[in-house]
DNA sequence: TTCTAACAATTAAACATTTAACTATTACTG
DNA sequence: CAGTAATAGTTAAATGTTTAATTGTTAGAA
């Protein structure tokens, strides 16, 4: 094997990485725009995630909601302190384990998720009108799949 | 239809949006953490994919860097800031548009590149170690495909 | 019971990202 | 040629991310 070949073979992956990460950019960009025309205009797509974490929940603390967006504990300080501030959740200490917090919606945060529904119908219908939901679901799983290989490693 | 299915339907592409944060997130752990128990441990991941950019073209002024990094153009400043700090490239106005900065690799720059075959190899073939090479290529054109669709709206 | 280990959240520092506005430069139109 | 439009890169402000260290709290072991 030349040189040549052996620095095209190892570049294999670079396809895949960038069809991934422009998935994730696309995905990020259509929910920004939308949300951004909505009635949750105050809301950026990273705040939005928790949101939805916490409309299909109603509360959860800080670690858990940083595990469901898969973000880190530290990310999720100022994440929470921006949604304070803009009254959608409340913070308070846990009683029954203090080292935790307890997020909750407040009723302005509850209000926001009525406006979620058509903007993920209208997601879910572009991939639709696009590919047939059986790809749809084998791409999700082959990529669970490759998470789960990559992320013992 | 009752609220319950709507609301059910609207959320399907959930496992699949879930599925692509995953793997980015996997993908750039992956590289940072071998990134950084590599000879190029000042390097950022974010910096890495600048670089591999330069060690395929030798030199691109900033638009091309941006646009080949699927980045936004005011972020590639601080970057690439921080990669001339550590004097693996450098900025120069181009004569021929005065617009325009060419961004080239140093000696030092350069250098590096060695160090990245070993860790592509190493990641195609663990996705190679889960899936066989034709699925992979599906995943990557299907990926496309959806942002393709997804971007222009 | 005491001590150690583990855990949640925060902090600091460095890095990164986005939007809108701006400046300098170049291209294009009339 | 003059004026307008488009372009590359930078800036400011706000937001977000990561790592390591820290503090306070709880769990577990001896």
């Amino acid at each position: 094997m030349t040189e040549d070949e052996f620095s095209h073979d190892s570049a294999h992956a670079r396809p895949f990485i960038d069809a991934v990460i422009g998935m994730r950019l696309a995905i990020k960009q259509f929910y920004h725009q939308r949300i951004r025309k909505s009635e949750m205009s105050d809301l950026t797509y990273e705040m939005f995630q928790v949101m939805v974490v916490l409309w299909n929940k109603r509360e959860a603390n800080q670690q858990d909601l940083a595990n469901a967006v898969q973000k880190n504990k530290a990310s999720l300080t100022p994440l929470i302190d921006n949604l304070c501030k803009r009254d959608l959740v409340t913070r308070s200490t846990d009683a029954n384990d203090r080292r935790n917090n307890v997020i909750r919606l407040t009723e302005k945060g509850k209000l926001y998720e009525r406006y979620i529904h058509p903007i993920q119908k209208e997601f879910y219908e572009l991939l639709l009108s696009e590919i047939d939901e059986e790809d749809l679901n084998a791409v999700t799983r082959i990529l669970n799949k490759l998470v789960g290989r990559v992320s013992t490693e």
